[in-house]
DNA sequence: ATTAAATTGTTAATTTATAAACAAAAAGAT
DNA sequence: ATCTTTTTGTTTATAAATTAACAATTTAAT
């Protein structure tokens, strides 16, 4: 649901940023699609529609093109995360290091079962109950879910009323949102039934 | 790169084993169009490419549609998963119960520190190194990659090079696999900057 | 038996996404 | 100073995906 030009521009960054930490001050779209696995074109293309411009010849100035996709991509505010689940995913996502570097903080965890709270956390956990207060007092407006399947709907419902407005979720169901609360699945299984699906169909197609 | 209608195939098995232990027989496109958020067209449309045939007025057999669904999945046998990286990601897809419901199975994990491997898993552990001996002596053809950004490029290219067709990868960078090879990303911190993205430019747009 | 209602399945239309083509500009070479 | 090469950025073309339209068929009702 979400375009697939900004999920590459989020990708054009990470590359960006790695070509810059190497030294280099400037990068040509082709450089740039190869290692994102796109066509030049493409890139161009992406660059055209968010107007990030280059220099002919010469292409593209790293500094100048990151501090516009840092603009489009609101990198000038770290970005208050809740998680809601404190089980397998829910710990490891607790113990990644990895959002500091790109502007955003889970800044809270949830769970129902007062055992998951007491587990000593880099960042405070709360029962599920408290989320409304948490999520107002923080003012948050991202929400991960980490909950068995058959507890997802419920606290989706319970986040959306409670202000969140972007849910990335880990349970293998179509969470039901009103149309300004975006869901962006994570589907660990169902990319691994897709993924013997299409080696199952090379092989035959080999032989 | 993986095909949508495949990816929705799989969700709609999802949602019919759903309503089926539910007690259901039949069910119509309309009503698997509404679980998985998309139109009735659409349900119609993805079963008719892969010969999924209903009855006009009376929809569609579940059990009849399964069968064909698990036959096109390839659910008749179950599939062997190693995963290389045992730390936080890894380790809670180690301790996850819902891979054997959907007909696979981790044989195996690797990891390069030794302290990973001692830890009392539920599937056995080897150092890195073992990935191609046991790769070949299992005959895996699926793997998952949950190792940091800088080790995965090398990782995968040892499993590319023991027989591995499929990748999952956790990894923020882009794979370079032989074409025959097929990798599907995971991002989570992707994701949630693009939920980033989109919840912004819809506040600014109410405002 | 006939008619009406419901639902599939296919074809056509539209939209979205990707790829190709190419003119324009900049840099460098002659 | 002119020509050649390189690379962008836009335009045009192609392909993929979604949506809409509608005929065909089945069931149920009259
Ligand atoms: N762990 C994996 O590798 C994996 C892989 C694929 C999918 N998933 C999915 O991700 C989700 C989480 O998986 P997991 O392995 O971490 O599960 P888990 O059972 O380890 O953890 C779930 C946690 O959610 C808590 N919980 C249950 N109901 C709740 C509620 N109403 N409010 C708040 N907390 C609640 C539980 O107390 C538990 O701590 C599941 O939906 C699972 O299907 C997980
Ligand atoms: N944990 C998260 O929530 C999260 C979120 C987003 C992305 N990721 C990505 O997922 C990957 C794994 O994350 P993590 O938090 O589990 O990392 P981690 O550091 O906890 O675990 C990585 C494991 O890989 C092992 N390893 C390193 N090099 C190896 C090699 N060459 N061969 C085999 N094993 C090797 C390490 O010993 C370690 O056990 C990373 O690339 C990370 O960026 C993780």
């Amino acid at each position: 649901m979400i375009k697939k030009n900004i999920q590459r521009i989020i990708q054009y960054r990470m590359c960006l940023l790695r070509f810059q930490s190497l030294g280099f001050e400037r990068i040509f779209s082709y450089t740039l699609a190869q290692e994102i696995g796109v066509s030049p074109e493409q890139v161009r293309k992406d660059f055209s529609q968010f107007h990030l411009r280059g220099n002919k010849k010469a292409g593209y100035l790293i500094q100048d093109i990151l501090d516009q996709i840092n603009d489009l991509l609101h990198k000038e505010d770290i970005h208050k995360i809740i998680m809601v689940g404190l089980g397998n995913i829910g710990q490891a996502l607790i113990k990644y290091k990895g959002f500091a570097n790109r502007n955003m903080q889970l800044v809270a965890g949830f769970d129902i079962d007062p055992a998951k709270l007491k587990k000593n956390c880099r960042i405070p956990t709360f029962s599920a109950k408290e989320i409304p207060v948490v999520v107002q007092k923080e003012n948050v407006h991202i929400g991960i879910i980490a909950v068995p399947e058959a507890a997802a709907q419920e606290v989706c419902n319970n986040m959306v009323e409670a202000g969140i407005k972007g849910i990335l979720n880990f349970a293998p169901v179509m969470l039901k949102t009103p149309p300004d609360v975006v869901v962006q699945n994570i589907s660990v299984c169902g990319d691994l039934e897709a993924l013997v699906y299409v080696t199952e169909k090379n092989k035959k197609q080999e032989s």
